[in-house]
DNA sequence: CAGACTCTCTACCAATTGGTAGAGAGGTCT
DNA sequence: AGACCTCTCTACCAATTGGTAGAGAGTCTG
């Protein structure tokens, strides 16, 4: 199965969007990493807030296939949380870019509320939906799956930035010594702040 | 001690590089919004990566500064540590443009290596000068700076980010939140990932 | 008052940007 | 062969960008 050209458009604005940013990318530099011109990539999508939104809708298709095939293994309740979670998160190191792109979709105004809504809600949306049945069914503890939600993706963005920071810091990433070290860390930061306001 | 012309651009330029982006943000829009012209801006920078460069100056003499207060006030050991951690929160918490600052430094070609090495090194130099101190006088246990300090700039930055998701996502940010739902989804997260690879 | 200095402006420029128009190459179907 | 379709190209454009040149207004100094 050749990669299609599109295909390679889309590898490559993820790669330019996530590392180097959406603004900064312009379709020439784009299209010179790829060897074509970039009328071409006017040809393959109507513009360039256009190639922007298709690679969101492109990794959200991954973060729900990853999703759902973590979601059909048959466990329950907190190992299923734990599942997906490991899941995403091999997405994450695997693919730094994404979290930069992540970052650049939160970036205010980057995205239209309405695509925003068109194409992360789902995401959210079925992320919530998991978390609401696995409570009616007894598997989690029962609170408000908005704000376990909110826990879990912010955590995901927060300990994804520390792995990119280390990176940037020319330190080899490691999933498991950020999250140990955090866990020692966390438990100093909430002694530091818990008698202030 | 009215606020010079230079300083309004300077304010303006850390709201609008630590939300909007360095690179989307142009000089036209940056004196739009002051009800000047750009090349007022030009007048008193020569270049637009020099109003960059200003800001992030600006923000390690905040830093510096806060830094020192907290570091003269008798303290040692943990508490010293504590103070100042709880101390550049209290910066960031504020001034949440300043986590929008530091993404954009540590973004890929934002900066000249030798900028950085001029403008941030200082700052955590500082830092682990003074980690090493600590260790040295036995106020703290003794183990590698480099990595302590890693550790705790990392962990700024991830709970940071935490804070700017929330607050993205229109729930109020609390610190005090953060870090208690940090700590338990942390203890989760750890037996998530701990026995994988 | 004369001159210098500080500051903000108008006018302009070269480069880059996203985007359009349309030609041409290559293949496929009838 | 001829019409059609897919794809990539050359050529071009309007708008925006960062930046320069220099005039003019105000203030301070002699």
């Amino acid at each position: 199965m050749a990669e299609t050209t599109r295909d390679r458009i889309l590898d490559a604005a993820l790669r330019a969007y996530g590392t180097e940013g959406f603004a900064v990318t312009s379709l020439d530099a784009l299209a010179d990493q790829l060897g074509i011109r970039k009328q071409t990539i006017l040809y393959y999508f109507p513009s360039k807030q256009a190639v922007f939104e298709a690679v969101i809708d492109a990794a959200a298709v991954d973060l729900v296939k990853a999703f759902d095939e973590e979601a059909s293994r048959g466990l329950v309740g907190l190992d299923q949380v734990e599942a997906i979670v490991r899941r995403v998160f091999r997405l994450a190191v695997a693919q730094p870019e994404l979290l930069g792109l992540i970052r650049e979709v939160t970036r205010p105004g980057s995205l239209s509320a309405d695509r925003l809504a068109t194409q992360i809600a789902p995401v959210l949306d079925r992320a919530r939906d998991f978390l609401q049945r696995e409570m009616d069914a007894g598997h989690l503890r029962r609170s408000d799956p908005e704000m376990l939600l909110l826990s879990l993706y912010s955590t995901v963005v927060g300990v994804a930035t520390e792995l990119e920071v280390q990176r940037a810091m020319g330190l080899p990433p490691t999933l498991r010594g950020t999250v140990a070290r955090r866990q020692e860390l966390t438990r100093f930061l909430r002694a530091a702040l818990e008698p202030a306001d």
